[in-house]
DNA sequence: TTGACAGGCTAACAGTGTTAGCATATTATG
DNA sequence: CATAATATGCTAACACTGTTAGCCTGTCAA
């Protein structure tokens, strides 16, 4: 399966989810109102409506493009040499720091999957599976990383806490699960 | 350290988070407005601000309180019989599912430290620490406890993932981390 | 030439948190 | 007892949000 090209979508709309996605980046989620998106195209907020139905909509696609960017960063990590687990670990960590806002948006809450390209969200979570030998540890190792992952960003450690310390022992802790 | 008396709010402050908690436990975040926990109080919404400075002051309350509602729960999952660490999953578990408006409220974003009663956020993540003999580990089993609570309660594992099998599976493999 | 359509616009609505200014009832003080 | 202060309510309003209705213009096909 190939998610790389967004063929639902028209040039417009292509347009507007890249702005989207670096007013997102670069100036937050407060930053992303319909008013501030619509001026970065030079244009009103009623007219984003002639491309999306909402707001949601615009989300969802930014979305997809972070299960995307997720989904091949995760099958980089595992063709990589060394730990699997240690791999995937940091290609997530890194991901999340690197976008904080982005990794929020698509992991806060509940997700309207129908709003979403049919299958991008098991595809981006494929690879987590594969030094596993079932599907229950590996999604208890995906809890992990997400926990991790939105405690760091969300700064709810301990200031001062070795963070580098706490992947590893976490890492260690499951790599006794890894398929043999 | 006993959290268990809010001395520093008034009658009237304790009768507002109670019915904001109620409020926000029975029909979530989108309910929790100002105008309409005003309502819920017979009052409008200006008057709130006669007791609280703003929103976030109220939610701060909300906060302090599951964090009183957490540490007292980790404690008494400490005592019992059995595997702590099972316990403490158990506990963390089950608070999340039983409220988890509350929960998100707590755990999502970050978190203005200023507006808490200072030290409730250490003494509520303490009995975490108990079962090992290093705070990394420690710090890394509760991101694996709260990665798998919010994807639960977040319905973002797969429709029909044996959650209990994946809770399982974690736990099993932090055990071998616990103090000797 | 005409008609459809794509894509912009302004004006407006309901809802949000919040502030200013006013009224009243209780409580403390001279 | 009178008076001042405080606590606690109110209405009106502001700036912001997502969103809709209705209008206008340019492009392209029949």
């Amino acid at each position: 399966m190939d998610f790389s090209e967004p063929e639902l979508q028209s040039p417009r709309q292509q347009q507007i989810v890249e702005t989207a996605f670096r007013l997102l980046a670069s100036e937050g989620p407060d930053a992303l109102t319909m008013r501030r998106l619509a001026a970065e195209l030079g244009i009103k907020a009623p007219s984003l409506y002639k491309h999306f139905p909402d707001k949601q909509a615009v989300e969802a696609a930014l979305i997809d493009r972070g299960f995307l960017i997720w989904g091949n960063a995760a099958r980089h990590a595992i063709e990589q040499a060394g730990d699997p687990l240690a791999n995937l670990a940091n290609a997530y960590r890194s991901m999340a720091v690197e976008g904080p806002h982005l990794y929020r948006l698509m992991t806060e809450g509940t997700l309207d999957r129908a709003r979403l390209t049919p299958g991008i969200e098991d595809w981006s979570a494929e690879p987590l599976g594969a030094p596993f030998s079932d599907p229950e540890t590996a999604r208890a190792f995906w809890a992990f990383l997400h926990g991790m992952t939105i405690l760091e960003i969300d700064c709810r450690f301990p200031p001062g806490a070795d963070l580098d310390r706490s992947w590893k022992q976490g890492v260690a802790a499951f790599s006794a699960s890894v398929r043999a």
